[in-house]
DNA sequence: AGTATGACGTCTC
DNA sequence: AGAGACGCCATAC
């Protein structure tokens, strides 16, 4: 186990802080972080997030409104199953009225 | 140790 | 405007 604070724990943080029934995508959180082009990280980063149950992984989208990697889930419905439950309508694998639960981290820092 | 790939996004042609 | 290639960091083989 390594305890350093690498760019998948930093993502790990900002998903954490993903209020119920938001989502973000992963270049939201890659722009967060610095990292304009390291979107795929985060996206991987999700699936080491693995580890860390507490990660909602469910609410992070690709900039579409995607469910990209609803087929990474235990199963491939669980994904919208979880954001239904939360209030996010999801249909066709792809979120509806995204940009209306879309949540940026970037928010924190302008409020704060 | 080096190569290949990955839950994306942006730039370039 | 549409399609293709690159880039980022880390893991896996």
């Amino acid at each position: 186990m390594k305890a350093k604070e690498n760019y998948f724990d930093l993502v790990y943080q900002v998903v954490k802080l993903i209020p119920k029934g938001r989502v973000t995508s992963y270049g939201a959180i890659a722009n967060y972080l610095g990292l304009k082009s390291g979107a795929r990280m985060v996206g991987y980063a999700m699936n080491a997030s693995h580890t860390d149950a507490e990660v909602p992984a469910h609410r992070v989208v690709n900039r579409k409104g995607l469910l990209t990697g609803k087929h990474h889930f235990p199963t491939p419905t669980l994904m919208q199953e979880l954001l239904a439950a939360e209030g996010v309508m999801v249909e066709n694998d792809q979120i509806i009225n995204f940009e209306e639960h879309f949540w940026d981290p970037i928010l924190l820092d302008k409020e704060t």
